[in-house]
DNA sequence: ATTAAAAATGAATTATTATTCAAAAAATGA
DNA sequence: TCATTTTTTGAATAATAATTCATTTTTAAT
């Protein structure tokens, strides 16, 4: 089934090469300092036959961006529908994520310098796409959290908080990881991660 | 003491005028698509006048936030000076911190969009001191969070984990509270942040 | 009031780069 | 092979905006 001709895939494939090369240099300049012109050198094409595959810069930027996120949230709301307690639920994310994140480095330093812009609102669209996948996916979250606190799971606080402090720590996790020049595992830090949210940070008297 | 003449004072006058019309634009639209035309314009100066107080667009950016930094940076470290308990500590700082974002919206804008942006690193110097900053403030919370724990108040857990969970936590509250359409205060969130931080999100069964 | 010095101005300069498109190259098929 | 269609190309175009600086305006001094 879905045979396609030789021509479609290599249209495909094409694509998928300068998509490439344009997220290994966005991760090392960022958007406005990479040149369309650099792009094609890297990816091995003339200027011009970029303009057939994207219609713009900001396309090609924000189709990179939301493909990826498209892949991340796919895997994260598979693990969700599956059965098992939500704490249980909330650690296979954690590991998801974070593996995610390991096979997707040059990826996450355009995501994580994007995800808390602003300039994009303006220019309608493109930009509000990532944007609204972001409240869409902490929606999701809060709503897992909100199971959580039905079934005697988690406390009582209100879920889109919960959502929020996990999202942090695990942004704050990821931004560490990113920018430290020394390699470690980053799927290392889920129980540490776990831990801190589920049983905070403070030392429990042993006995009164 | 310290009596400076007039010429001076207007100096710092103007120039404190381009810097606030200056964080309102870059506020609104971000570094790239505002000019130094429109920041003239909105401090009601000439074009040129500009580059008498700043010696380039990226120049008037990064004194913009390195200074609001610095503020910030000094509260902070002299409420650490303060005696008391390393969680007393911990939630003067919280407090501190969320009433001073309550204070500079505008800036905070243009903070969270920068820290974790790469594109600096490439043109030295100036992107690198807000960086190093940041570095340096988390080397700070290490530290009180290390002092927590040889006083026995918080888990053995790696100091700078502990520093960056809070941090993370503290920056998600903070981007929520600057997108979020409908207002509130912020700083009504310092216990459920301290909450989650200090006793974690489970839920404690009540009895075995 | 007159002149000299300082400050402010914004039009002109310069540099940069996204995008286009006429020409060249490659693929197709008779 | 040769004519036709499709694809690629990168030099030329056009737009934008940071920065400069000759000129104007303001201030200070005599």
């Amino acid at each position: 089934m879905e045979r396609i001709g030789r021509k479609e895939r290599e249209f495909k494939a094409h694509r998928k090469e300068i998509l490439e090369a344009a997220e290994r240099l966005f991760a090392r300049k960022g958007f406005f300092p990479t040149t369309m012109s650099e792009i094609a050198e890297e990816a091995e094409f003339g200027t011009g036959t970029l303009y057939k595959f994207f219609k713009s810069k900001e396309d090609l930027y924000f189709t990179l961006i939301n493909e990826k996120v498209e892949e991340i949230n796919h895997l994260v709301r598979a693990e969700l529908r599956q059965k098992g307690s939500v704490i249980e639920r909330i650690k296979k994310i954690l590991e998801l994520q974070f593996q995610f994140t390991e096979k997707n480095r040059d990826f996450f330093r355009i995501y994580i310098s994007e995800r808390s812009r602003f300039e994009w609102n303006v220019k309608e669209d493109l930009g509000k796409g990532v944007h609204n996948k972001m409240v869409s996916y902490i929606r999701l979250l809060a709503q897992v959290m909100k199971e959580g606190i039905r079934k005697g799971e988690l406390k009582s606080i209100s879920p889109f908080d919960l959502a929020h402090a996990l999202v942090g720590i695990v942004n704050s996790f990821i931004f560490e990881w990113i920018i430290s020049p020394k390699p470690y595992s980053l799927i290392s830090k889920v129980d540490t991660v776990l831990e801190i949210f589920l049983n905070g940070t403070q030392r429990i008297e042993r006995r009164k």
